[in-house]
DNA sequence: GTCTATACGAAGATAGAC
DNA sequence: GTCTATCTTCGTATAGAC
């Protein structure tokens, strides 16, 4: 069976946030891209659209999660690797169109509960990322620290890869943590 | 004698940028900031809105160039230490209401000038950085490597901790930088 | 250089029919 | 659940007077 519609929309406005940035996830554009019906919309998100792009923080913030978990129970350079490798492929497959949508939310709002969610979503990836590190055998206060390292700086490095339209730079920078993740232990 | 209109404009919109993103960076609003005449902005920007916003992007490189120049000619960690606290102050003095101009244009245009310039002014920036580190007695290769991974952290973190509004894990991530160096040379 | 007036389109949101 | 119509506001842009 179809995917409902709700969920289609949520998808939807999840991958404009992530490539057109908050402005273009407009009721029209998230409409045309996922083929629903219009009058649907405030139907499913009567708070308009905060309840929409919330909903589409929220997606990310499991996409992310689910990448992290699914490299859990492995040593730490594995875990980093893994989390690096995800955001690579996902520039390059795009042609480095599309980024973090949570970045692009917290850079063009003003809605609290915007920024309040966006807030969480990074300490919630942090958090899952520093357990990660942790069961991988790294000792705990420095899984936290690296954890914090290691998602600021392929947050940065993702948009200026987005900018340059290369992967040069987001592969030299993030090409260094190996190395500092090995003065750790 | 008062500022030119033509750099108050490209002033405000250059902080319009840095804190309320793109989209809010439109001439009413502009105008408004900086109290300049309504009828002077296509007399100044012939090219409209992207004229505007090129200019101001401009404005931005050189605020970090100058930052990273007047640290110039010291100890690579003087280097890093000034741009991590220049980074850090901004976003403490303006209650976290206040990032980067070309990260909030990366993430929210599909103009390719624009986007271009932002990949420029990475770079630019990057070069810089690598320059004063070199000069401040690291080898270039990792002068360069270490630059790229300084400025992606920062871009990073100053994201994260406008959404946290907190600057917690802005410290915990970019303190371990100075480590990092250290392991360079 | 700066002003007003105005055109045009898009966006968010609501009401009421089906 | 979905549709159409409509309202209001805002943003960009242009024309022509001062």
């Amino acid at each position: 069976m179809a995917k409902d519609v709700r969920e289609r929309m949520v998808a939807g406005a999840s991958q404009l946030l992530a490539t057109k940035g908050l402005q273009a996830t407009s009721f029209s554009e998230v409409i045309e891209l996922t083929d629903t019906p219009r009058g649907a919309i405030y139907h499913h998100f009567p708070g308009g659209k905060d309840e929409l792009v919330l909903a589409a923080l929220r997606q990310s913030r499991a996409l992310m999660i689910g990448s992290i978990d699914s490299a859990e129970g492995q040593d730490a350079a594995t875990v980093l690797a893994a989390v690096i490798t995800g955001w690579r492929t996902l520039l390059v497959s795009h042609q480095f169109a599309m980024g973090c949508a949570v970045t692009a939310v917290t850079v063009a709002t003003e809605a609290d509960d915007l920024l309040d969610e966006a807030g969480r979503i990074f300490g919630d990836w942090q958090e899952r990322l520093a357990a990660a590190y942790s069961n991988g055998g790294l000792d705990a206060a420095k899984a936290d620290a690296f954890a914090a390292l290691t998602l600021s700086s392929i947050e940065g490095a993702v948009i200026i890869a987005r900018a340059q339209r290369s992967v040069d730079r987001f592969d030299q920078s993030l090409g260094l943590l190996p190395a500092v993740l090995d003065t750790l232990r």
